[in-house]
DNA sequence: TAAGATTCCAAAAACGTTTTTGCTACATTG
DNA sequence: CAATGTAGCAAAAACGTTTTTGGAATCTTA
């Protein structure tokens, strides 16, 4: 068993709460028995019973972070770096992170009940956001501090990062149009998600400003991941009119979508142009390079967790709704039509 | 505030210890007023505080998880599989993880010391093992459960999962000798990492076993990252006296060769071969598809928590010490030298 | 009907902290 | 020298559970 208080009483011969205070730094101990204290803290090595502490104090420092596996994003890399992001600002504030994995519908309100209900965290960061989000609905209602990445759109004021997805899917699609593109096929996920809403958006406004009809058969829809760009860039691809351009909703299925274009022999760039969303460290590293929107996720990860930390302790939060413009990156994964 | 037993007890009328052992379906309550109780849980919202139950049994149900920021490895798809995997297994088991970030050195150390010491955790699972690895040393000293992935080499009989890495590699680099390579790279990182060191012992080997001369001018060091790994491949590709195949440690560090290859205008697995290691999803994907062990790291995830799961809780764990025969998957990014 | 058994519930202790309150011994003051 | 102040420590309460113990009321049995 781990040594407490009580132990450090006894072998000191001071009371636990001369020995508490002493250990907190407190000034109605005597400079020599709090030296004498902290040599037998030492000596035994003595840590805090955090779970004491949290008890007494009322908080838990802290945060959650519930990863949703509904739906398949498992290996995107993009979620380790934004979790690093947010422990490393964590880490910094003394703060600790409860991870679960999330499924979907009435479990995954469940797995929230628990560990807002259960008092475990003193406030929580939500991905992926969807239309109708039940897990927002729940937090508001319980009093639970929480910050978005990406909005939701049945309540106003609710506190969030996310970057402008419609413009700049929009900058992409415009991209291609500028380049020559006409026929521009479009891979997204079911418009659920907050964020693929409004990339739809983008996309389909770029093309209604070039005059250009919006034409359901060549817009697919999959889960975000790069076998589901792969297979539904076969599909596109492998149509004898072709698109001669491919919007992904993602930088994962636009990888994808190259091994598509790769296996049926097309040149990407040339034969096909592809652009991507994220910014993964991969995107720049694809052959040809991928032409995305860079997302700073490492970044947004700490901010997101300075702004939990500031709601969760009443500082003044600033700017709460943050919309940061996108960033796009022009690279050689795109170019004119034959 | 939210809802106590105390505040059930108020509501109902009856005690504070009926309460509770109503709730937790103890046989000395009467069915009708069980009922009542349940009814009064459900309609005021009752979750029980987690930290009070914590303290009270002594045990968190939460395991820890300390990503090693340290040495970048950031945004490697990798990690995030591995937490899912161990996340699904803990859900299903009703444990919850605690996740980190962890520096290096003294900081390390004490990271692990305040969750452990702590309490905050009844075991952790340990990745990245370092040749003289301090984590390990000072879980052993407090008698803390863990689980490895990977090996460490200055303690007996510590549990761990681990694919064979020598033999990996070793498989990896025999199947380029045989497709006639003899002037073979190899992109690697700093041999403190144990699984580093199995690498390396496995690429001399296979050269070895061929008589093939180790030449150390055409080993590079760098830190498993993508970027890493393409100026690493630029430095190899572009001497005089280029290898006609490169072996990378990962396979983040070979896709970064890609780039490389594909920059100096080389065609991978004609002009320059290259195999990886780890098998993520993009290694499938890529173009050309990558030569690489495929490491069922979300399988190995829920396995490590299993393991876990038995040692703290004192059932019978099997085999503790599990190495994993290493599964080469042969694609096109190997081909015979010009 | 008296004695023992059973049913249902409440009181209290315990987990390990922090904080409030108060006490004793000594020092300071007029 | 009596009154007041202060320094240094200890006792006890509280956070919210679970579990142990026990007690009153009812039921069973001879």
């Amino acid at each position: 068993m781990s040594v407490r208080l009580k132990d450090l009483a006894k072998q000191t011969g001071y009371s636990i709460s001369t020995i508490s205070r002493a250990l907190l730094g407190y000034s109605d101990v005597n400079p020599a028995t709090r030296k004498k204290i902290l040599e037998a803290a030492k000596r035994l090595d003595y840590y805090p019973s955090q779970i004491a502490k949290q008890l007494r104090s009322g908080r838990t420092r802290t945060i959650g972070f519930l990863i949703p596996t509904y739906g398949e994003r498992f290996s995107d890399p993009f979620f380790i770096e934004l979790l690093t992001g947010i422990g490393d600002m964590a880490s910094l504030m003394d703060y600790d992170i409860l991870v679960g994995t999330s499924g979907d519908g009435e479990k995954e309100l469940e797995e929230y009940r628990r560990v807002v209900g259960g008092g475990r965290v003193e406030g929580l960061i939500i991905t992926r956001t969807r239309i109708r989000d039940q897990r927002v609905s729940y937090l508001l209602k319980t009093h639970t501090p929480f910050i978005l990445l990406g909005r939701v759109l049945d309540h106003k004021n609710v506190p969030y990062i996310d970057i402008d997805s419609r413009s700049g899917i929009k900058i992409l699609t415009r991209h291609l149009i500028e380049s020559g593109h006409r026929r521009i096929g479009f891979i997204t996920t079911p418009d659920d998600l907050v964020f693929t809403k409004f990339r739809n958006q983008g996309y389909r406004e770029a093309l209604k400003e070039a005059g250009i009809p919006y034409d359901p058969d060549i817009v697919e829809i999959g889960n975000l991941t790069l076998e589901s760009g792969k297979s539904l860039g076969l599909k596109l691809l492998s149509r004898k009119d072709r698109p001669t351009a491919i919007v992904a909703v993602n930088d994962l299925m636009a990888l994808g979508t190259y091994g598509a274009a790769q296996q049926l022999g097309l040149t990407i760039g040339r034969d096909v142009s592809i652009t991507g969303y994220d910014g993964i460290s991969l995107s720049k590293n694809a052959h040809p390079p991928l032409t995305t929107i860079e997302v700073p996720i490492y970044e947004i990860g700490k901010q997101l967790f300075e702004m939990l930390y500031k709601l969760i302790n009443h500082e003044n939060l600033g700017e709460s709704q943050i919309l940061l413009p996108p960033k796009a990156v022009f690279r050689e994964s795109v170019g004119s039509p034959a």
